[in-house]
DNA sequence: TGAAACATTGCAGATTATGAAAAATCCCCC
DNA sequence: GGGGGATTTTTCATAATCTGCAATGTTTCA
């Protein structure tokens, strides 16, 4: 019925999925961040998207997840941006470029990145999770790192102490753009902090 | 009835809280270390230490809590220890320092910190709750660390990214330890770790 | 169109977590 | 030594989280 189907090659299924998901995680955030996360239950949250709690379920494992999102910094779309990255090019510099692109994709999302940095601000039990939204982010990009560097992982711990740094830098980039309110772009916050990291922390 | 009552200035009642507490966390690191996370209940723990499971959630408010245990690094004593440092020595250095103290702690409670590492390795949903064991830990030392810059919190972004940095450095150093079984001193480790953050972590 | 694939739902049940009040234990002081 | 007051532990009740399972619709594709 539709003259064109849809944008894109999706079907009507997935397309419903990808909505409902969606409208949960809004819901969620929006919710939370009125009412606080224990003022929020689960079934709130399904009965705002008009589905029922088991279907919550079957998306996202648990309520705090769902305020984490799936569009996450996945570690695939991480790993990736990383090794688009030539390969002469140091390991901090590269992780700096990979931390800019996300930048880029946080920023074409402002109001729910913010309205969920401000969740997170607001409850901070949730912020462990967001340091690399999950162990398996973090491997994934230590392991990207690793190859990259020439090293064993596991060995001299330099990929996972790169990685680790480097996500923070990014972590603490998007809570200062958070905190002013997004008047400073984000990648410029994001090379302050590389550079600091690259400089070796001197005192300010 | 007992020649000697106690060693400590603690009374009968205040020992046994501390029994409790350690035969609690004793039993938890024990049984998922066997089981897995998954496969331990709390009723379980408690029951292992003959104690009701409210008795439990007395002594942690989950059962992830009773694996970090309490004589974690809390924030009062990380601050202290940063805090003993004198304040002409640059942040990163005295940062270093702190985690040396905190080895020190760690490696006069090997076994107990092997096994821990072990759960945390094998559960690693648990992770990042031992990078710094909460947020509250991470925000009273970047609350030390910008007084000791002389830097307001939430400006610069540096207490924020230096803590982070390292926390991490004490993290992978850990780490690295647990995997060589404790064969290299947890201090030389810390060592390598901030020489490398100092050095602005170079490609090795 | 018809069958296979998949999404959603309701329900039962295990587990986690918290509050309130009763029961047991400990501490201090007489 | 022994009792009164404080504290801890327990019991009981209850809410919320989360997981299988089977039933019921949709969507897809041949």
């Amino acid at each position: 019925m539709t003259i064109v189907d849809s944008a894109d090659e999706l079907g009507r299924r997935d397309r419903k999925k990808l909505e409902t998901r969606a409208a949960l995680e809004r819901a969620a955030l929006t919710l939370v961040a009125e009412r606080g996360l224990a003022g929020v239950t689960v079934e709130d949250i399904a009965e705002a998207v008009d589905v029922s709690s088991r279907t919550f379920f079957n998306y996202f494992p648990s309520k705090e997840d769902a305020l984490i999102g799936r569009n996450q910094f996945t570690a695939a779309e991480l790993r990736e941006k990383l090794e688009a990255v030539p390969p002469e090019v140091p390991v901090l510099e590269a992780l700096r470029r990979m931390a800019r692109a996300e930048a880029e994709h946080v920023q074409e999302q402002q109001e729910q990145w913010l309205l969920r940095l401000k969740v997170f601000e607001q409850n901070p039990s949730l912020l462990p999770r967001l340091v690399a939204s999950g162990t398996e982010t973090e491997r994934a990009v230590t392991e990207a790192v690793a190859r990259r560097a020439g090293v064993e992982p596991g060995t001299t711990g330099y990929p996972e102490l790169v990685t680790a740094a480097g996500l923070a830098a990014f972590r603490v980039a998007m809570m200062r753009w958070s905190a002013a309110g997004a008047r400073r772009p984000l990648a410029g916050l994001v090379d302050e902090a590389f550079a600091q990291l690259a400089a070796g922390l001197p005192n300010p």
